[in-house]
DNA sequence: ATTATAGTTGTAATCGATTACATTTACCAT
DNA sequence: ATGGTAAATGTAATCGATTACAACTATAAT
C-alpha cells in the first residue's frame, strides 16, 4: 500500500522492492541487464505503487526525449493521414512518440518552428514539408548540432538530408502517356506552387512526357494552384476563358482535380465528355467522387513507415553520418472515370 | 562570443549578462518582475549566446510541461482539421503546444493512451473522443490527480468534465424538417456507431423530429455506419436490398453520405432524383461534391477555440473546480443539391 | 534621521530520474 | 582452495532549469 496524496517516485519503488534506484531504472529501460528474479520484484513493486516515470527527469538526465517532430504542410489534406499512420506505428514500435506540427496552421514563421523544435523537445525530425530545409540548416549551424532529419514525400536539394519519396517523374509520365494513348493532343497542366519541389518534379516530368509524345503545350494551358480545392475552382474559371482549350488536364493533386471538375460542371462542362482529368495522390475520396477520379496512386503507408525507419536508424547509430541516397518508391496509374477519348 | 561545441546554459547567459541565474530565469518567464535595464542586458546576452531553454529541466522543476494532449478519433477525417486549427492557434497564444494523439491509429488500447498521457507529458487534455472518459476517470483515481480535461464535439455523461459541443438535436431536427418540408414521408437514417454520443444524440434528435412530423420510421430503414466512406457504401447496398425503401436518408456525417451517394450512383440510382440525402459536418469537399451535398454546418473553428479557452481557464485557476455546464453552439442547415421533392 | 515598504536581485535547495564507477556475488577453471 | 571473469547491484554525481527565502536597495512616511 502507498501512502496517499503523493505520486510514487523511483525511490518508493526501490524501497518497496528492496533494491536501489539504479536497479529500478535499469529494470525499466534495460531489463536484460537485471536478474530475472530482481526484475520481477521491481515490476511488481512498480505496478503495486502505480509508478509512472517522470519524463522530464528522464530526458533531462538521459538527453533523449523519445519524441520525433513531424512537420506537416497541411493537416487538412487527407493525403497526409495515411502517411502519418505509417510513421506513428513504426515509431511506436520503438517507444517513440510523435509531436505533430502543422507548418500551415502554426501561427508563426519558420524561425519559430525551429525555436520550438529544439533538441530538448525532440530527438529528430520527419519533415513532410520541403520548404523548411534551408532554415533548418541555418539553425543547425547556430546551435550545437543539427537535429537528425529525414524528409518524407517532399525533400530539399540543399543539405543532403536523407529522404524517402515517390517517383514523381514516373507519375507524371504515366498520367501524360495515358492521356496521349487516349488520343489527346492538347494537354493542359494545373501545376502546384512553383516553389514546391513536388510541383517542380511533376511539372518537369509532364513536360518531358509531352515532348516525348511530340506534342506542343501552349503556355496558356498551364495554371498554377496551391493544392487546394479552391485553386482547382479558380483554374477551371481561367481555363474556360480560353478560346483554344486543351482537352485534357493533369492536376497537381487530387484536391485540385476535384475543385476543377466541380467548377467545370457548374459551368456546364462535363468530365470526361468535355475534358479528361487526371489527379495525383489517390486520396480516399478519389474513388468515391462522381465521376471517380483517374489518378496516380502513391504508397502512402510505406512512405511513412520507411521514413520513420530511416530516422530510427539515424538516431540509433549517431556515429555514421554516411549520407544515404534518397529512396524512391514507384507509383501506379489508377484509371477510373475522369478520362476518356477526346470528343 | 561563445566557446564552440557546447550549447549555452542558463549560467552562461547569467555570466555574460553579469547577473544570477535566477534573474535570467525570471527575465524569461516573469519579465515584469525584473528591472527594465537588467532585462535588456539579459535578453541581449541570451540572444548573443544563442541560448535555448532546456525544456526538460524547466518542466522537471516547475511541474508544468506547456503541452496539451489532443485526442482525435481519426485524423484521416478532414472534419477535425479546422477544429485543430482553432485549438492550435488559441493554445499557441498562451505559449502552449499540442501533442496530438490519434486514438484510432494509436496501435494500442485506452490504458496505453493514459499511460502515455501522464502528467509529466501534458498539463491537460482536450478530447475529441468521447469514448475515453470512463478510463480517464479510473486512471485519475489510480494516480494522484486527474488531468484537467475538456471535451470538444464529443463528450461523456459520466464524470462532469466541461465540454463544448454543437446542438446535435437541433441539427437532426433541421435536417429532418427540411426533408419533411420537401414532402418526404419515408425517411431513413444512416446512423453512426451506436456507442458514440454524437450518433446517439443525432439519432434521438432525428427520431423526435420524425415523430413530431407524425411520420413513422420502419426499423429496416435504419442502418449503422462507422462514419467512414466505406460504411456509406455498405449502407447503400443494404438499402437497395429493401422492397419498401425510404425516399430520403439522413446520414451520420458527410463521409458516410458521400460513400452512400457514390455507391447508389454505381448501382444506377441517382441523388436527388431517386433519393434525397443529407449529411452532417459540412466538410470542405461537401460543396465540391457532385451533386453538392446538403448538410449541417458546424462552427468548427469556434469549437476548437472555445474548447482550448476553457482548458486554459482550468489550467490557470486550478483552485476553482466549479463544474462548468456544457457549452452548446448552434448549427446551420446548408441546402445544396442532394435534396429534392420525392419522385 | 529612522523606519517601513516595495521592488530587485542573489544563494542555494530542489525537481526525479539516469549512469559512471565501484563493489559485491556467482561461477568456473586451475 | 584460489584466482579470474562476468554478471548483478549499489552509491552518489549529474542533467539544467525554477523558486523559496534571504538580502539588499531605493523611496516614502514619520
Amino acid at each position: 500500500m502507498m501512502e496517499e496524496g503523493r505520486t510514487p517516485k523511483i525511490v518508493d519503488v526501490a524501497r518497496l522492492a528492496g533494491v536501489s534506484t539504479a536497479t529500478v531504472s535499469r529494470t525499466l529501460s534495460k531489463p536484460e541487464t537485471v536478474a530475472q528474479k530482481t526484475r520481477d520484484a521491481v515490476l511488481k513493486a512498480a505496478k503495486e505503487s502505480g509508478y509512472r516515470v517522470n519524463l522530464s527527469a528522464r530526458s533531462l538526465r538521459s538527453r533523449r526525449t523519445g519524441v520525433v517532430g513531424v512537420l506537416v504542410p497541411n493537416l487538412g489534406n487527407t493525403f497526409f493521414s495515411r502517411i502519418l499512420a505509417g510513421i506513428e506505428s513504426t515509431l511506436a514500435r520503438k517507444g517513440l512518440s510523435v509531436l505533430m506540427v502543422d507548418t500551415m496552421h502554426q501561427t508563426t514563421k519558420p524561425e519559430f518552428i525551429l525555436d520550438y523544435l529544439n533538441d530538448s523537445r525532440v530527438d529528430g525530425i520527419l519533415s513532410l514539408d520541403g520548404s523548411l530545409s534551408p532554415t533548418l540548416l541555418q539553425a543547425g549551424q547556430a546551435t550545437a548540432g543539427l537535429l537528425p532529419t529525414v524528409f518524407v514525400c517532399e525533400w530539399h536539394d540543399q543539405g543532403n538530408h536523407p529522404s524517402i519519396r515517390v517517383d514523381n517523374l514516373q507519375g507524371s509520365a504515366l498520367a501524360i502517356d495515358h492521356l496521349v494513348a487516349l488520343g489527346h493532343t492538347k494537354i493542359g497542366l494545373i501545376n502546384g506552387p512553383l516553389d514546391n519541389v513536388l510541383s517542380k518534379a511533376r511539372l518537369s516530368g509532364a513536360l518531358a512526357a509531352i515532348k516525348k509524345a511530340n506534342l506542343k503545350i501552349d503556355d496558356s494551358w498551364q495554371f498554377e494552384s496551391d493544392f487546394s480545392l479552391q485553386s482547382g475552382v479558380a483554374a477551371a474559371d481561367s481555363l474556360l476563358t480560353l478560346q483554344d482549350r486543351p482537352t485534357a488536364l493533369f492536376c497537381a493533386n487530387d484536391e485540385t482535380a476535384i475543385g476543377l471538375i466541380s467548377q467545370l460542371h457548374r459551368r456546364g462542362f462535363y468530365v470526361p465528355k468535355d475534358f479528361s482529368v487526371v489527379g495525383f495522390d489517390d486520396i480516399d475520396i478519389a474513388r468515391h467522387y462522381l465521376p471517380a477520379l483517374t489518378t496516380i496512386w502513391q504508397p502512402r503507408m510505406e512512405l511513412g513507415e520507411i521514413g520513420a525507419q530511416m530516422l530510427i536508424e539515424r538516431l540509433e547509430n549517431k556515429a555514421s553520418h554516411t549520407p544515404q541516397p534518397a529512396k524512391v518508391l514507384p507509383v501506379e496509374l489508377i484509371i477510373r472515370e475522369t478520362t476518356a477519348k477526346p470528343a
